[in-house]
DNA sequence: ATTCCTTTTGCAACAAAGTTGCATTCCGTT
DNA sequence: AACGGAATGCAACTTTGTTGCAAAAGGAAT
């Protein structure tokens, strides 16, 4: 376990720190996505709240995690699955948010292609579903 | 105009204030979604920064704005076109954020449907594309 | 036009979220 | 062990969003 966390910071290039192997942790245990807001009440008093707003944004740009944007003004990361690169991120899944637990669910599904006007250049096409989770609908 | 402006507050059971009407022109003009910090800047020192967060709530539970959800942590607002009434939206359109320009657009294009695994029931689905749109991309 | 009641607004105070600069500490390498 | 660059913590600050309450405005009735 430890040594998974050591090797995604270095294949990186970054420095293994505790707050960047601590945070990684976070992701690996939790079943959905992670808002700051969650990592910081996880993390209790380990370490400061601008280091979480960096190391977010650090994994990002690296391409360890991505962000899901949400109807509430809140953007949650998750981890990458798959092989996403400094700049170049590939998460082409769905994202589901469950209105009732508020968890957040990276879904294997890929996203559609969508039909744009004349001139309109793709860069990135997120689909949030909300609604009841597999859980919660019973 | 100033009657289309009217009729539509009038028609939501709202009473026409000066607020209520200069935001809602301020959408009728505008070519794409606004942010509340668009608002407070376009009306500068008109009204109060409460009256625009209580606006922009009013009027998406009546049905007049929709939400758009971006990647970066800023709620965009729109017209809705369909007939969405208090409580039940129906903008099953596409968005179109320009990292170029800003613009955010509504498309024509109707979400499409999306697979979900056993027991998730969907509410809603919001489909956000960013790229260049067709004025930046020449 | 005046009155009366309800809704909306503005203000102030506050809470939460995010940013920036800088000194200190830590990591990785020599 | 020592060094240099990167990461962290802290403080100060800005921005964004929320809440309670008194004043003002809107709409309906007289
Ligand atoms: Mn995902
Ligand atoms: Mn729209
Ligand atoms: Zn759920
Ligand atoms: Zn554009």
């Amino acid at each position: 376990m430890a040594d998974v966390i050591n090797d995604i910071l270095k294949r990186n290039q970054l420095s293994v720190t505790d707050s960047r192997k601590k945070i990684l942790e976070f992701f690996h245990h939790a079943d959905g996505a992670l808002a700051h807001a969650d990592i910081e009440k996880m993390s209790g008093e380990s370490f400061d709240r601008v280091t979480i707003y960096r190391t977010l944004q650090t994994f990002v740009e690296k391409g360890i995690i991505h962000t899901i944007p949400t109807a509430d003004n809140s953007v949650k990361y998750a981890l990458c699955k798959d092989e996403c690169a400094a700049g170049h991120h590939h998460d082409d899944h769905i994202h589901f948010l469950c209105d009732d637990c508020g968890t957040t669910y990276c879904l294997d599904t890929h996203v559609p292609a969508v039909q744009l006007p004349q001139g309109f250049v793709v860069k990135r096409t997120d689909v949030v579903v909300s609604g009841k989770c597999g859980k919660c609908s019973n």
